[in-house]
DNA sequence: TTTAAATACGATAAAAATAGTCGTATTTAT
DNA sequence: ATAAATACGACTATTTTTATCGTATTTAAA
């Protein structure tokens, strides 16, 4: 319950690996994956997600590999995760509508509260304060 | 990614249906159940797990039920869902700290960080916020 | 110009967590 | 006695998450 996830989890773990490097120096996957034991597709696949939203550069051939293109103080918690996993909200009636419930359902307004708390706090943290 | 699970929803719209009742009258799970057409004995173990912990209380035999026994005032959103489903932490590494990372993780403190904001967000806010 | 090391990514499999059901016991008002 | 309710362990089903596979593409370097 108000678990994150592993793709969220490693990407965190590949972007401070990263931030703690020479500026413009590359990483590739191989290399976090087995400096943190995770798995190399999976975290490969995670790095891809970022790279297509220009959080960080990919290099490709050999010799290639990641590095942080993105000011990490100007992206949020919120905004962070929301690119990697969607919508960020505690229940999905938040956001999709079609609820089986007949429209008797009586937290929706409760919940849209805990919602806006939430999604408040993580907009207020920045990435950077987790990576640096 | 931060759910909250099926068990602690159906536990609030159990309250916020109880807390709109005659002070000291009986609900039952069946009654719950049909009015928002959720699996009665799923229902029926969240309530009596809360129960268990005092936040209502349970009247057995027939015409029996249930009734808010606690001040929901006191109780914070964190005790209500710790008292449900464990621990309330982003990452499990934040409770156990048997997790296979050799000690090369490197995100325990950033995570940390972000596990006492949701913590202390969920302590601010009482279960009557949300049932009310 | 061939090779090898890297990214890219859809498809699928495996594992874990969540959700739901079943069966049976117990309580108690009627 | 009966019936309607709670109590709860065991089990099953479903969904979500996690991980792997296979293949294509890119490109530095021999």
């Amino acid at each position: 319950m108000l678990k994150l996830t592993r793709k969220v989890e490693y990407a965190l773990i590949a972007l401070r690996h990263m931030q703690a490097m020479k500026p413009g120096k590359l990483t590739s996957a191989k290399e976090i994956a087995e400096a943190y034991g995770l798995p190399q597709q999976l975290l490969a696949k995670t790095l891809q997600q970022m790279a297509r939203d220009r959080i960080i550069e990919a290099v490709q051939g050999p010799s290639g590999g990641y590095r942080i293109l993105s000011n990490l103080d100007k992206i949020s918690l919120k905004d962070f995760f929301e690119k990697l996993e969607g919508p960020l909200g505690i229940m999905d009636c938040y956001f999709d509508s079609d609820c089986i419930q007949i429209g008797a359902c009586n937290i929706r307004v409760p919940i849209q509260r805990i919602n806006e708390n939430m999604r408040n706090m993580f907009s207020k943290m920045s990435l950077r304060e987790v990576t640096q």
